[in-house]
Parts: C-alpha cells; structure tokens; sequence
DNA sequence: TTATATGCAAAGCCTTTGCACCCCG
DNA sequence: CGGGGTGCAAAGGCTTTGCATATAA
C-alpha cells in the first residue's frame, strides 16, 4: 500500500512518524476527492485521533513542502489539498450541494497555441461547475 | 463604450451611479486581467478617488451580483474578478512573477465524456501555471 | 538525549457586517 | 426627503506564528 512507501521515505529524510502524520497520510490515500484542513480535522477525529487543528494545517503544509500532496484550487475561501500520487485529473463540482467528481484523465489537446506564447506551462487546473446528476434531477423536478 | 452602457443599466434598476461605483466600472473595462480588491483600491487611489476598502468590497459584490463582474478563482488566497463582458478565455500565470495574460479563445472540446457523468456544466475554470517566456528566459540564463 | 512535533493562545489576512451619517436622484 | 452608499470600527473565517512542553528515534 501506498502508505508505508510515504512513510518509508519520511523517515529516510529522518522527519518522525507520529500518529497523527500516520493518519493523515492514509486519508488522502483513501480519499477520492479534495479534503480541507476541517475535512481532514473531522476525519481525524472520527478515528479517535484527537489533534489540534493547528496541527492538521501544520501538517497539510508539511507533506506539500514534501511532494506528497498537492493544493487544489476550487471555488471556495479554503484550500484544498489531494495526494500527489493520484493520476492527473480534473474535477466537477456541483454548485448546488458541492459534491466533486472526479474526471479521469485530461481532457486538454492542442495547447500549441499556448506553448506559442513563450510560456513554459508546469500545471494548469481545470474545474467545471454546475449541478450533478443529482441534483439536476431535483430541480428538473421542480 | 461599454461603461456607459453599464451605467445606463444600473441606473434604469434605480442604482445610484457614485463616482467609485463609475471609476470601478471603468477600471474593470479598461483591465486586461483579473482584479482583487486591493489591486482595485490601489488604481482608484491613483486616480485620486479616495474611498474605503470595505467600499471596493461592497461595490465588487454589488457587480457581481448584477452580472457586470465575475469571480475568477486563480490560486490565491485573494478573489479576483474581470468583467464578465469579455469572450470566454483562459490564463497563463506565471508562477514567478505573477503575471497574468489571457489566452483568447477556449481549449476546451469534446466534452462528451463528461457529460456522460449527467452533470450539467453551466462554467469551467482552466488556468495555466508555469513561467512566462520573460522569466523562462531569465532561469535558463542562470 | 535532542531535534522534531504539538497544544494553546495570539496574531495576520482577507472579507463581511453593524451602525450612524452622508448624499444622489 | 427617502433609500441607497460610505466610512469607521468590529467581528468572522481561515491560516500562520510564537513559545513552552511533549515525544519519537
């Protein structure tokens, strides 16, 4: 599992393994969508690890500064997080009860006329808003 | 111009047309890129309008709402709006510098698979990270 | 043992809200 | 003159920082 690799190199930059660290690394791995600071602080706590939430936030920057997990940006005021480790992807987010999926691969071609302008491209983000299938059909309903 | 026609609207709502409300206008017409509030409030400044941040704030959510700007999510703890009159586009942001350019037009096709989800998308969001071709050029020199 | 990790409190940032006053139409 | 607009101060939400203490290795 992917886990212990992540632990394993952790402690090979002789950083600790503490519980808290050791959770936190297995919810992203298991977790299929973006969590937040509070995501992750609740899921913390419903497996009896109690931490402060300083520490979750701590602990979120840690593991970006480590190339573990990597910010993912949504509309909202807070930042999410995902593993690094998952295949690029994009996402869609319903505005209406804020349920994101997940879209697997990349559904960008063509970025020559990007490329055209000089710029070196290292990332791009591609979110899609609007109402899932759920959600539409509650309002189609109406 | 369009800020005139803008203007016009607002004020067929009953709107009043203060000269923030009409020099924000203007700075978001003339703008070639995202805004926050603060870049908002230093532009006014400038031109010797003196008001209160919160007034940026009140007047950005104020367009917002009535269709005339649209939020922009870039990665970043600030929101940035642009007028919503612009052609759909995307941007470049280096992560340098921060510039931001615009790429006209969209990327972004065959989005069948997506739809295949039942989601229905009503926006997306597609923003490049990178280096732009000035920064580029100053790395490779190192 | 000792440097890393943590809890708690406080502060930092960006943004919003409350309230009294101002002023456009 | 009436209701929208503004300034100022305070608060709210998320995140970071300082410092003393606890703990993994």
């Amino acid at each position: 599992m992917e886990t212990k690799k992540v632990i394993n190199d952790l402690q090979k930059l002789k950083f600790r393994i503490t519980i808290a660290r050791k959770e936190i690394i297995k919810i992203f791995s298991l977790s299929k969508k973006p969590l937040s600071a509070k995501d992750v602080y609740k899921k913390l706590i419903k497996k009896n690890v109690i931490v402060d939430l300083t520490t979750v936030y701590r602990e979120l920057n840690f593991l970006q500064k480590n190339d573990y997990l990597i910010e993912i940006h949504l509309h909202s005021n807070e930042k999410f997080f995902e593993s690094s480790k998952l295949a690029h992807h994009h996402h869609l987010i319903c505005d209406n009860c804020g349920t994101i999926e997940d879209i697997d691969g990349c559904l960008l071609q063509n970025l020559d006329s990007v490329m055209a302008k000089g710029f070196l491209i290292n990332r791009h983000v591609l979110e899609f808003y609007g109402l899932c299938a759920k959600c539409k059909k509650n309002y189609e309903g109406q």
